[in-house]
DNA sequence: CCCTAAGCGAGACGGTACGTCAGGTCTTCGG
DNA sequence: CCGAAGACCTGACGTACCGTCTCGCTTAGGG
């Protein structure tokens, strides 16, 4: 049996495996060190110790590489279960904003956003590779609230949806502006206050129903 | 009286008033042609036909003439007196979005907030030029709500400026990463949605209390 | 009578007198600091504690300015009498090429003369300024000679003109080539071979003729 | 044997030689219509069809360009054998100022000796390139003479380079003089009054001597 | 004794060229 | 066919001077 699908199978030297990972973590290095808009190709190759020609055999420019090698801190981001909805919220608020503090995040994040307005195919990119990825956050607390009988079940899965994406909305928009925008810290305070407004926003909705809330 | 102030009494030829709003109207102009990233300071000179150098001279850099080019369009907005707190809520968050979907705005404000995590005289001045102006929208509101009766007065005078502050970024916060990060519309029943959630949650914070709520 | 020319009567401010003087010997001062291709006419009017645009009101350019600046230092020249044409001609030749290392002569007589290959009101005013007054010397020169009878008188005043100018091309073009082009110092040494050289040149003309030659 | 010398063996893109033709073609073709002072790297590069880093990355500046591109002009100069010394050094004087009356070559030589003043390196570049290349036509008509048997051998070789060098200065100077700063043509008239000087008083050097003289 | 016209310093103005830098492509050699 | 190296074209950068143009102010001479 042949060791390579005879589709996919290709003759000459096979790309390095190692070089996508030196190319990944250079870019994020050159972030720190330069900024996303002082962040070249070239420095990238340097720092990769890779020609430049390769960085461009495997992505169409600087976007997409910063892009995808940026997307792999917001997987790093995890809902730890402290117990209530209200703890978790927190958690992943202070969680969230840890990352967005950090320098390579601060730069790449709205940078490609600002270039994913006049770049439909970038923004698909940036929605696959990190906003919808981060939705399984919302999804997952609001299950294991739900298991907790903090929440009711919602039946109507288009309100659910709906609902999830609000939350998102207001939770990734909430933390990003304070941080970036406003350029104040997110402390443990303006954590509590936040999840707070929230939380008493989503159980205001029902007060006149019987049981818990739904989302 | 002295025709000139004698601080501000200048010697040479002066800087032409024209020159400053064509270079502003030719930023955008450019912004809704290019997009940020392509726009250049050599297309917006030609455009207002005026010398590269008159930029110069008026403005350190792209980040800085982009700033002042979009923040007038901020001051458009404005909160008109819908005769209560969730129409007035709703109204300027469409209001916002709006303001969001023009090509020129879309384009330059997340590329500048992206541009001022590396320089703090550029967030300085996107802050005093747009961030903080736009602060007047939530005072206003809330004392309209005050004069309605639908919010008591706080007294700490402190605590209420930390909700404005939390409140505002929970707004536009939400406006913006539903319109350039989701990249969803903000239509009517989001934005109904939208307030629903963020006053019950204000509401909420006061359900044991007698009277109406404090901001 | 009136003591301006009704045809040049001006009326309104005269023009500074001083400032011509400060002009020009800001220029020499900023020749030699800069040379040539670095001056500006704005670094001559700092120097000189003046507007551009006084020097604009005087001269048309930077070529016609430093004409003006080094078409002085060439009358300085002179042709002390050493009591025989020889001991004149290379006390004259001594005189030229100290004249042709300083440094604002150096850097500014071959750029002028560059630059009127292509302007021929430039070339005039270098020919009027500079070349032409200094062929005072070789008529000089001749007539000591003819006095003291080292010399016949030449009839043919077309001849003789004929002759003075080569010998001013021979005597400047040695001397300015020597000291520009091929960098090498004018010495006792090389001027008394060169006007050996010369002066054996037109006796030698004239060997098979009774009495001393001509020019 | 190895193709490639280990010491100039270069890894990536060779540089084009077919860039440098065009490019010292350009040139020339550039100060022929603009003239030295006109003449501007952009616009070189675009005769040459070449990208203007093209340029710097071979040469330095302006100057080290037009040094080159007009060097080659004056090794087109030659000796033609015509029979005599005399022949001989007037045909190389007419075609020394046929030279000189190129336009090209007026715009550039006396503005890159002009720049030379200022600039060692300049003046060893145009020393190697076109000054101490020339010099090879007066020793070339010595030997001639020597072998036509019109001048004896020097026994003296420093006498006889310190000869040579003031012929040379005084031929290239005398031409470059009337051509160029006096703007008189040369014709065969002047050529051969120029040239009978030069020669008599080569030889009233040594009129006193048995044999023809030396240099 | 003012009036008027030009000169003046200052500095902004529309331009042109500079020399550099980054983007993205192409060409060579070697693995 | 991949990869490193580096030359290549393109186009923008931000700066330096150019020569011109307002400004407000000064400085004469002529009425």
């Amino acid at each position: 049996m042949s060791r390579t699908d005879p589709r996919t199978a290709r003759t000459g030297r096979p790309r390095s495996t190692a070089a996508d990972a030196a190319i990944l973590e250079a870019t994020r290095a050159s972030l720190v060190d330069l900024g996303w808009s002082k962040l070249t190709m070239g420095d990238v190759a340097a720092r990769a110790g890779v020609a430049k020609t390769t960085l461009y055999r495997r992505w169409a420019g600087k976007n997409e590489l910063v892009v995808d090698a940026v997307a792999v801190l917001f997987d790093e981001l995890e809902l730890p279960d402290r117990g209530s909805l209200a703890a978790d919220v927190q958690g992943v608020v202070l969680q969230f904003a840890a990352l967005l503090e950090r320098p390579e995040t601060r730069t790449a994040l709205m940078a490609v956003v600002a270039e994913s307005t006049r770049d439909d195919s970038l923004r698909r990119r940036i929605r696959s590779a990190i906003v919808d990825r981060q939705k399984r956050l919302v999804l997952l607390g609001r299950e294991r609230a739900q298991a907790r009988g903090e929440l009711r079940y919602e039946d109507d899965a288009s309100a659910a949806a709906r609902n999830a994406d609000l939350i998102f909305d207001v939770i990734a928009g909430a933390v990003v502006h304070r941080t970036l925008v406003s350029a104040e810290p997110v402390d443990d305070a303006w954590a509590g206050g936040f999840t707070t407004l929230l939380l008493l926003g989503l159980a205001g909705a029902q007060t006149d129903q019987a049981g818990p809330q739904t989302w």
